[in-house]
DNA sequence: GGACATTTTGCAACCGGTTGCAAACGCGGC
DNA sequence: GCCGCGTTTGCAACCGGTTGCAAAATGTCC
């Protein structure tokens, strides 16, 4: 059915390997014999076997690409520039959804069972054993989106959680807030502990000013508005740093209910700077968090270790910044107290 | 470095078909040699090489998932079932993203190369003729989201376009509204079409009901606010049917804008229902299509033709229903005039 | 214990490519 | 025309599995 190497060398009158090297860039090849393949492949619609190949060259081109995240808007942008920036580099991204899994053994073993060139952990919530499973199998891993270490085991690429949590906490007080809060995601996830320990490190050269803290029970917008109106029914803050821009929509959602006006009653800033957060009925004041430069530098850095697989892990964290938009009030004039 | 079936044979003292066949179900192996072999391999950590015995099965487990969707905050749910659907089935996505690629050639070429099962097209925007490329190619292929045709040339996946216009427009007008207007995504979209087809044809048993129509420069938030401030600006109709539901809270953001009450002065339906129309701050009345049902029949159609090349393409339809929220006026009692 | 049917096993060929190696070739110089 | 050199070519082995086939082992029955 499918034409094969030892058709097209039929045809043209050579030898398979004379195929064969006219499609491996660098083997030597005359001329004419690469002609006479040419007409032949062409004629027959030939297009070489990449599993094949994979068998001896043990290169699939294949990468894994493995994530959680299937509810984050943000995450369809994420796998938007994964997946064309390994495209771009001649790869296939492999997706791997991890949703009903809970054992990682089983994604290596399937990964490994295709030989999978490289893996792409992206994800914020995985504990990082995770991707440590798969560069205990020898596969070169990077973790996107995943917490900073200091000996890390693994490449990890993402941002400082930490430096983004004090960053809020001064973006709030900047704008004259004194009674902040933090509202993070599930306690269990390493962004959100970390995000809350830069936000109430900050603070605590601050005397002045008061914080409280809570937790949603995941980064999706119900649990977000529904632990915003359990706040506003006891005593609210006057600004919250909220876990993630979808837990902010919540929260923005449930004081608009309250007949509450936002920036001036309550400042909210969120997390992400997903497409949405922009859109004009949200405005959402934010961090951005750099997707692209992130999603490259995983990239890059899988591709580097196919290629030097003794390389050494590497941790890799982008600087954020605010986004100014409508739910946080003004800058103060730094001059007046 | 890896494995192999060689060193599990050695290992347990038995022959390499030996070994192989206790991994191939319904293959005829003693308990005895059974044992040894289970022993060698979990000692030694073996696991079968996919893609080395696609070689000689033929199969290989792969799917190809392509999509020019990574805009559109449904077809994360999208992803999200069609991984998760394919996996249950022990198939891998092989995602492709067609974003920049326009010639279909190259995406077949590839799917090929790899020689993926089957191919699932999940898109609303592409033509029939790039399904058909995998088609002609001898790839089982189904079209999800895709368009009806009584002839169908492959596969074809989704929901009667043309109907939903007309549930949009009798939604509309038995609740009296009676200056409607559609307001579609990109003219060339078969989806935008058959909607406006639909709509249309259901008015015009109604000449007492007027109605007006104008497209979205894309299925997006800015699209569909700008569109509407240019209608807002002119002569706004009382209800609009909006050809997606981004567009519609594009739309929707713009009336609120300009300070006109939702549904009082302007009513809006949607379409896909997406997870955030149900949002509390977004309450988007909108016709809800069953993408998991979607799904399910397409995975089933694509491994039916797996199994059974030569069956004929099929078309299979789901009805969608209009998901009652807060942008259309309640129901006119129907006994009343 | 022997004849026969049934199961289990290993051999060897094959899937579609790649690649080391040695033989064949082409070419310039004598 | 012959020699020596660098290129090009085909052979054959190999990558990691599967599978048809015949031989070997096991089981059954008398």
């Amino acid at each position: 059915m499918a034409v094969t190497l030892k058709d097209v060398a039929e045809r043209a009158g050579v030898s398979r390997s004379a195929v064969s090297r006219t499609f491996t860039s660098g083997a030597s090849v005359s001329d004419k014999t690469r002609a006479k393949v040419e007409k032949a492949v062409s004629e027959l619609g030939y297009s070489p076997n990449a599993l094949a190949s994979s068998l001896t060259t043990g290169r699939t081109k294949l990468i894994g690409l493995v994530s959680n995240n299937f509810h984050n808007p943000l995450f369809l942008e994420v796998f938007d520039l994964f997946t064309r920036g390994l495209q771009d580099r001649g790869l296939r991204p492999l997706l791997v959804n991890l949703s009903n899994e809970t054992d990682p053994a089983n994604s290596v073993r399937m990964l490994r069972q295709y030989s999978v060139d490289g893996v792409i952990v992206a994800s914020s919530t995985l504990p990082p054993s995770f991707a440590e499973g798969f560069r205990n199998a020898g596969v070169p891993v990077v973790h996107s989106f995943g917490r900073y270490t200091t000996a890390p085991y693994v490449h990890v690429v993402g941002i400082d959680n930490i430096a983004c949590g004090r960053m809020a906490a001064e973006a709030l007080m900047s704008r004259g807030y004194s009674r902040l809060a933090f509202l993070g995601g599930p306690e269990e996830a390493t962004s959100t502990q970390d995000r809350a320990l830069g936000f109430f490190s900050a603070l605590a050269e601050h005397p002045e000013i008061t914080a409280s803290v809570s937790y949603a029970s995941a980064y999706t917008f119900d649990a977000g508005r529904a632990e915003m109106q359990r706040l506003l029914a006891a005593d609210p803050a006057e600004a919250y740093f909220c876990g993630d821009d979808v837990l902010s929509i919540g929260a923005l959602s449930a004081i608009q209910d309250a007949g509450l006006r936002v920036p001036e009653d309550i400042g909210l800033i969120g997390f992400n700077d997903m497409e949405m957060a922009g859109w004009q009925n949200i405005t959402l004041t934010t961090i951005r968090q750099p997707i692209a430069e992130i999603i490259e530098a995983s990239i890059d850095l899988v591709v580097g270790t196919i290629a030097a697989p003794d390389r050494h892990p590497e941790t890799r964290l982008f600087p954020c910044k605010v986004l100014e938009r409508g739910t946080l009030r003004a800058l103060k004039n730094p001059s007046s107290p």
